[in-house]
DNA sequence: TGTACATCAGTGAACGCGCGTTCACTGATGTAC
DNA sequence: TGTACATCAGTGAACGCGCGTTCACTGATGTAC
């Protein structure tokens, strides 16, 4: 509630629409999709309010902003996972299938507003390659699983004949435990049993696949 | 905006709480949780907005009544898939495990309005046996997934030393997959595609717990 | 180098919206005598 | 059977809220001459 002063140097803000969606990925953090807010948004910036419509049509244009920047985020949080997994025992086409479940479900926990996020505008299956979606490797989340299973295929640990839509049942079921994780009756659960009940998970996915 | 006559002829009402979470049931099944609207639940019922606090302490518990109906009747689907599957190739105990996923995620696309405000309320784990989310055999669907898990011990296709956390495991699985085609990128798919799917998933679940 | 001007990113004020919720009330009903 | 009265489920009017969005505008900047 106290006076914001625009902490910028030039009338012309230099980037406002970087400005706005940082803000809003800041306000998702705390709150969720619905805590994107574009009265508050441009509030932090310390511009007026109608000045977002010059970089967004809309409300629902700056949401999917920061929808696809979180989408980005998750992405970087499997390949972190990935990376941290390098020295896999029991195969590291293997190793590198189950780091995406349990990236997945680490960031939902560490990030849950970002999570909420992430899936807060309906994705048509276009979504699954857009580049404003993608983490380092230029791969967006679901690239980047289908890639692992993929990997699984060539090491021999996956039938070719069951390759075909895996990517909906294991990414369904990763995405199931994460949100009873993050929004549903196992909210309270300790890290420690989340991340066992995460390991579960995908090694039931990486077997009964 | 036609104006509304009230179809009552007591002046109190009768069952105004019922008549109220009635309506709010179909507004949720139009249009999800969001749609509970108090003062469009009253004028449905003909009543004055204020009267609904008579019956409800706040809009959240008209909502909280709504979601117990939801989950009741996701109970009674997962209980018509049960029944319909009772003449079972392969294991009446496993075709009784199967049939909870398949029905469940089968509510998920009949009623997409109602599974969405059945998980509206982030339920905590007391909310498992509520009495007032249960079928027709007085069973939430947490307990008809606990029961399906047990015969599945019982009869020898789950070893006991995997029983533990199971529920979490499939829940988490088939209801992932139910809201990727309920909200997300599978949206659009058809009925058949989206039953193999369910069908892949239940089956992946039972082989890989 | 100086000037005129078009551009367009920002301002400030205002709007309608529909909601949830509160207030003081009214009048039908059931019960006690 | 009749009457008085307490109860409490409903009414009607009003509120504040904060939002998204639109309007006519202003004034810094870059460019053409």
């Amino acid at each position: 509630v106290t006076a914001r002063v625009p902490d910028r140097d030039t009338y012309r803000h230099g980037d406002l629409r970087r400005a706005l969606v940082d803000a809003g990925i800041d306000l998702a953090r705390t709150g969720g999709p619905t805590a994107v807010v574009l009265r508050e948004a441009t509030r932090r910036v310390g511009v007026s309010p109608n000045a977002a419509y010059r970089h967004f049509v809309d409300r629902a244009a700056l949401l999917g902003a920061v929808c696809d920047a979180a989408q980005a985020a998750l992405a970087r949080a499997i390949e972190d996972e990935q990376e941290r997994v390098r020295t896999s025992r029991g195969g590291a086409a293997r190793g590198r299938f189950l780091a995406v479940g349990t990236g997945y479900i680490r960031f939902a926990r560490t990030e849950p507003g970002l999570f909420r996020a992430a899936f807060s505008v309906p994705a048509n299956l276009d979504g699954r390659s857009a580049p404003a979606r993608a983490g380092r490797r230029g791969l967006t989340p679901f690239q980047l699983l289908s890639a692992a299973l993929d990997d699984l295929v060539q090491a021999g640990d996956l039938p070719a004949a069951r390759r075909r839509d895996a990517e909906f049942l294991a990414w369904g079921a990763v995405h199931g435990l994460a949100t009873l994780l993050v929004d549903g009756p196992l909210r309270g659960l300790g890290a420690d049993d989340a991340s066992r009940l995460a390991d579960r998970m995908t090694v039931m996915v990486a077997d009964g696949l």
